[in-house]
DNA sequence: ATGTGACCGATTGCATACAACAATAAACAG
DNA sequence: CTGTTTATTGTTGTATGCAATCGGTCACAT
């Protein structure tokens, strides 16, 4: 006999990386709030897991600089990097930068060299996914999108540079400017999206140098527009 | 029956940590060489212990880059970074001019608010004593300390800055340069090593823009010197 | 001979159980 | 009343056992 609800749980594939995702979140958007104690027990609970992915996930939070522990202490949430801004945002115009003149030069050894890979087809394709839909966006006014398509932007160009340790250095860096950043929208996001697509001209031309120069002045405004804003001096 | 030996192991306070130092070391010295496959058991094994440390410190080897991991299929130890060198140094010289600028500054805000606080004093006393140490290894000429003297003083001067962000990038950074360095030692170590006790002076004089600009120029050199003996264009 | 499918060993992922440690609070001496 | 010592409790750290999944291999049909 065939049972009317064969998978009544969907099964929850990945538990580790679902709640990572969801205490990161939560702390982002406010629900945990800086100097709060987790515990891992009380995590468990209420996502329904054990003590091990919560307690791998927090692990991964803490490298990720969302929280911090001490042995047999604990963990608490950290503080938003508020004062850290400025120069996160300097680190940030270094990496960046170097993520597209290698995206660009990368490019041009890809077709110089008869097909370009597989691996960078797909990784080009999914940035043309990501400007249509940003572009897409921001015709309907959905501009609450853009910050997480900016982000999933910015990732992909560091994979286009083929450096691993470049984009695990961005992904550390954009956790903590989308953790400054969600007490507030990007206000420069329309003016900030149509700039991508010079950038992704640039790469695809194969021009290190002017794609370099468009993503650092990119980002810079980026500093500005957040420095005006929020004025930490 | 009472054994013998009630206690011939030291105890082992803290497993995961110094598992996680062995295999980090291992990878760094040529021990584990880059795509070696990596269980989880024969690690255990190997260092005595549970599966669940190692599983934790492999774990935080992957976040700081030194072994990938796919779900359920294990992990092999990364590529050393060579390729990245040049990048890696780019944003490095980004990163720590921001760590020197801050240090300055918050020195200077500590000796004009009255008295320093303790753990202000905590680091730059560490500083005081890392630089004496390479001093006298310079001194009796063993240069074979200075990496990690070095890598020591770098991070120090992070802790000086206040930022814990600023801190856990250069951490991460530090662990691959430590890494390219690995397969040579830093042949400028004497000229290096005396550009510290000139950059500690201007944080200690509360001068911003002269730390940031010495130390600039400090990570540069070597940017410069690894280049021209590495030779990766 | 070769492509395709299912099986099997090996390995990771998670849950439960227990031990070690830190932090707090209570008891006590001064 | 205050400083110190000691119990107690709550939390993390580790060990073991089992389930889920992946990679390779062997049979088999084409």
């Amino acid at each position: 006999m065939l049972p009317l609800l064969p998978d009544p749980k969907p099964a929850d594939p990945a538990p580790r990386q679902r709640v990572q995702d969801e205490i990161r979140r939560d702390i982002i958007f406010g629900s945990l709030q800086p100097g709060t104690r987790v515990t891992e027990a009380v995590l468990a609970a209420k996502y329904g897991v054990s003590r091990i992915p919560v307690r791998e996930a927090l692990r991964a939070l803490e490298a990720e600089g969302f929280v911090e522990s001490k042995p047999y202490a604990g963990s608490t949430v950290s503080e938003i990097p508020v004062d850290d801004a400025d120069d996160l945002f300097s680190v940030r115009e270094a990496l960046e930068a170097a993520t597209a003149r290698r995206a660009a030069r990368r490019a041009a050894a890809q077709f110089s060299a008869g097909e370009p890979s597989a691996e960078w087809w797909k990784a080009r394709r999914l940035l043309a996914d990501l400007l249509d839909d940003g572009d897409q966006a921001v015709a309907a006014g959905n501009l609450q999108l853009l910050p997480e398509l900016n982000i999933r932007f910015h990732l992909g160009i560091a994979d286009l540079s083929g450096s691993a340790s470049l984009t695990a250095l961005l992904r550390q860096i954009s956790g903590k400017i989308e953790w400054l950043y969600a007490t507030d929208v990007d206000h420069r996001g329309k003016q900030s999206w149509s700039e991508h697509r010079s950038i992704m001209a640039a790469i695809d031309a194969g021009n290190p140098a002017e794609a370099e120069r468009l993503m650092a002045g990119h980002v810079h405004q980026s500093r500005v527009g957040y420095l005006d804003r929020f004025a930490t001096p």
